[in-house]
DNA sequence: AAGTGAATTGAAAGCGGTTTCAATTTTCAT
DNA sequence: ATGAAAATTGAAACCGCTTTCAATTCACTT
């Protein structure tokens, strides 16, 4: 259990003056490298390193980002936000900065960004899966703390907004997956979509409805779902459908959990995915770093959610240290990867 | 953009001193309830909440909990380690500390405990996934820290040890789950485990081995794997078995993924789960605070691991406020939780 | 009205650093 | 040797808060 060693009992055993080993310390050009060296050898003896909270204290700057996650019914500590986290790590500590996580009831969310804005514990958010007219957004607009959005939220009133944000193209990933089916001979497609509260998910079914109609494919309203993106929401639209009467030859879906739950049914059922069914789902790509992602290879729109983060920390940190700068934001293609879950369709015309 | 607001100037709007203000916030019995009162409605008006930087420089801690988690090949970052954090966050926001996540490569991570500790950024740490000797323990112990670790490390030197720790009973759960399968009527069982570098799975491991010789029933040196806790992984585990001549009836694998990954491969070789081939795994209660997990009702040993980093949150915090109290730790046990993967083996004896 | 103890209040000293500005020492040309 | 300029060093103020300890005010006795 080794004490603490702070400047002064450092600079004491040196039998210099906490000045000059703050500098030394810091590499100022105004000390020599003979002194410098004592220094720093002094230090590693003592196992010195300064107080991070004194820093703090004199530069005014808690150098700590803040993610605050919503522990609510629908949005469970999602898979995908651990890898989106990872991302956003990754360039923090590349930065000098500390990532501070709050896991929130719903309730007490807004608080938790007043609290920690105001006492000054983190320099800035990052806020996720936003809604249209995001009150958080206003909140933070209101306490006047850097932030920056993964993802968008259309806002009624007036459009203007002082933030970064970055986005992934839903709507050009989608437009994409309808026309790839609709291509391969598919008229007849069933969409799974996210909670349709979330402005990604709107931006999707969006994506699918314009299609759809401008190809003059029919919408079946019985054949739109929103629900959890789970495996088991997935397996249970999947029965639903399987059990009717007329089925649908491919379906869109908007995770790769419902997925792989839409497959279970799909044996259940004894339909052969990319022959019987064809499947295409977006694809945030867990654990984007490696090679095998170790999920089924389904065709989908693949956007790597770990890039998203490292990319989105980066907004906030510009924003951050260059408050004035302009705005910048970003908005990603996901690519469409061919895999073993599509086929032709019936009305195909190769 | 509304410029923080310090002590100082909220004490000269109310005439009053930086003393008095502090005590009255503070609620201090001294403070009379008048002046109590216009100074929570000055500090309200002003938008006045003290620096936590300022109060932790004063207080000599950070009230803060260091995460740190490796970036490494393997062990991805675990989605079931998102529900470990938000158990173990909760904890922490109740009791008022922060949480410090730190996401490193692996080579950079003994320096990150080190940095960390030492410019006392947080007061304790949580370790996770211990492998035997864990070199982060020694490293922790050395430098005086707290911290609490979740499983076990067998330690092959000096016994001793200065922690406190959490484990749910590996051993126990899968003797528990072996035992089922021999009792209903299983001898050709194939064990797919974790990777073996790590203590858990060490130990899941001594559980099989032992019950299965108790019950003298064969163990084939073949039908033992070990390897990542994934879906692919356990697809290609089963693809490899299912290929061969002689096939197990049953198997017992360490995790949710790894059958979903046999289930999979179930279906290309056309056998039925639980009909033809028996699965048991560990689950460990992905967002365990929901009703349906949304994945398939296996037959499994369940532990919640939200449970087990909410209370191993408080081990922590318990060792940080109470330094020299008894060193206290817990063993959880899994549930036997029946579901539709297990079913009679062909040496079943009702 | 004076004296006492109790109730309030505030000045100032830290917490552990960084940085300004002045003081001291070196260096070098004269 | 001498003085001016350059290179080093250090004293002290400050960041924003808490807390000790002394000072002041108040409420009651006598």
């Amino acid at each position: 259990m080794n004490k603490k060693t702070s400047l002064k009992e450092l600079a004491e055993y040196l039998g210099l003056s906490q000045t000059t080993v703050s500098r030394g310390l810091a590499d100022y050009p105004e000390v020599t490298e003979r002194t410098k060296i004592r220094i720093r050898e002094a230090a590693k003896t003592l196992n010195y390193a300064p107080s991070s909270t004194a820093q703090k204290l004199v530069h005014g700057k808690s150098l700590t980002i803040g993610h605050v996650i919503r522990l609510s019914d629908h949005m469970t500590i999602n898979p995908f936000y651990a890898d989106f986290i990872a991302g956003a790590g990754e360039t923090y500590s590349q930065a000098g900065y500390d990532m501070l996580i709050s896991m929130v009831a719903p309730e007490k969310e807004m608080q938790t960004y007043r609290d920690l804005a105001n006492s000054q514990k983190v320099d800035g958010f990052i806020l996720s899966e936003p809604v249209p007219d995001d009150p958080r957004i206003a909140l933070l607009l209101e306490l006047g703390i850097p932030f920056a959005l993964h993802g968008r939220s259309h806002a009624t009133g007036k459009a203007e907004h002082n933030y970064n944000w970055l986005d992934v193209n839903n709507k050009g990933g989608f437009e994409i997956a309808t026309a790839y089916l609709l291509e391969q001979g598919h008229r007849d497609i069933a969409f799974v979509n996210g909670l349709e509260i979330f402005d990604f998910a709107l931006r999707r079914k969006e994506a699918f409805m314009q299609t759809m109609q401008k190809h003059k494919a029919p919408i079946r309203p019985d054949w739109l779902f929103s629900g959890d993106m789970s495996e088991h929401a997935g397996f249970e639209v999947a029965q639903a459908l399987l059990s009717a009467k007329d089925t649908p030859t491919a379906i869109l879906c908007s995770s790769v959990l419902q997925a792989m739950g839409i497959q279970r049914a799909l044996h259940l059922h004894d339909k052969i995915l990319g022959k019987d069914v064809s499947i295409i789902c977006w694809d945030d790509c867990l654990s984007g770093f490696h090679k095998s992602t170790g999920l089924p290879q389904f065709t989908s729109m693949q956007s790597s959610i770990y890039e998203a983060g490292a990319k989105i920390a980066h907004l906030l940190l510009d924003k951050i240290e260059n408050p004035n700068e302009a705005l910048s934001s970003q908005l990603l293609e996901a690519q469409l990867v061919i895999g073993q879950s599509t086929g032709k369709g019936p009305f195909y015309t190769g």
